[in-house]
DNA sequence: TATTCTACCAACCAGCCGGTATGCAGGCAA
DNA sequence: TTGCCTGCATACCGGCTGGTTGGTAGAATA
């Protein structure tokens, strides 16, 4: 009789229902920004009610931060960091990385953008909590692209004169400014035109 | 007697009081984002009343409208279209607006980023008539870009094999990129290794 | 089996926020 | 002067939103 009322709600899984909150949060982050989070909306996707909510996270502020933390740093260095680790063709496996994000797994990612510079932008001058770990998960991403670089550079790929640091952070924010304008036209054609542009920067940099 | 009391307010002055509307909101929505904007906060700092808004604009959405069309566009055109307006050096004078947004008159740049890109990105998936206004303006900007380039190419400046439509697209996207990076860093000094990166990209172009 | 603690629910609350209703002073036409 | 319309001010409201409080069922502990 209990287990044909309800069978996912009775059981007591504390780490999965807080799972599951940090996942619908960032899903209401990502589509509405941290401001526009209801939490209401949260409860309403999780099926779960405040006390949950409030036992698992003292405030909205610090469920946020744990978004940062806990799913969209992870994500990110999935899906850009990861690709990159002792890469075979360094500079290949960058362009490769640029290329795939247009027809990436996620198709939200036209509609909605990169979370990361979603929240970077809304919150950074606004909260200093949200701004140093969005920061960090930046500084974690220019670094492989530096280091996916400087491969290249030790490989022959690229010129023996580029400053890889500074190349790597203007990388980054052409992809995140890429990202941005096709969000804004709401068209996936626009990335791959953008795209195109980034990666003809990245073929002016080859030694020949 | 009733000079000596307020003289800022009591005169009739429609169009100014609809102008101070505008701007004090202009500068809520740069700061806090269209959702973050409070309408009290807009008359607080207007010293106006809730009836003087709602005379001039029939809700918060049209005020929203109404700073991009009257605010937002028209400060767009004059930083960066200007500049471009039959310059010799075409080039040259795109180096050079790049290079003067890092000390730009508002020092709010590197602290609140581009008012145009931060309405675009929070906005445009949320409300079509934001996002078609905000295109509407990056359509003028890269055109303007574009001519730029297209003449640049005229002059022998860049090679003739470039797509100028498409590169304009890019340097867009690089501009927005650099400024939201500097953004979520805080950092002009982020904003300046940012630009040559951009810098060094337009100089791949040039013929030799 | 009695006790305790964890995980969660249900109900409520205060303050804010966009929006409205109403009133009224001053310019302007007649 | 009279009347009218524009340009605001004042006061108010309903609903939403983050946050709180008291309780309770079930697992763990003893």
């Amino acid at each position: 009789m209990e287990q044909a009322e309800n069978t996912a709600r009775a059981q007591r899984n504390p780490d999965q229902t807080r799972q599951r909150i940090l996942e619908a949060a960032f899903m209401e982050i990502y589509r509405n920004g941290f401001q526009g989070m209801r939490l209401d909306e949260v409860l309403a996707a999780t099926r779960l009610t405040k006390g949950a909510l409030y036992h698992h996270f003292p405030n909205k502020q610090a469920l946020g931060y744990a978004v940062v933390d806990e799913v969209i740093l992870p994500t990110m260095q999935a899906m850009w960091v990861q690709p990159l680790r002792g890469a075979e063709e360094p500079l290949g496996a960058l362009v490769e990385v640029i290329e795939q994000m247009v027809d990436s797994k996620p198709p939200e990612m036209i509609q909605y953008g990169c979370p990361l510079n979603n929240l970077a932008q809304e919150m950074s001058p606004l909260d200093e909590g949200f701004r140093q770990r969005l920061d960090y998960a930046f500084a974690i991403w220019h670094d492989s692209v530096q280091a996916a670089l400087e491969q290249a550079q030790r490989l022959g790929q690229i010129r023996k004169d580029c400053n890889c640091d500074e190349i790597a952070t203007f990388v980054l924010a052409a992809m995140e400014g890429c990202i941005g304008l096709a969000k804004a036209a709401q068209s996936r054609e626009r990335l791959r035109t953008c795209n195109r542009g980034l990666i003809q920067f990245l073929q002016s940099l080859k030694a020949h």
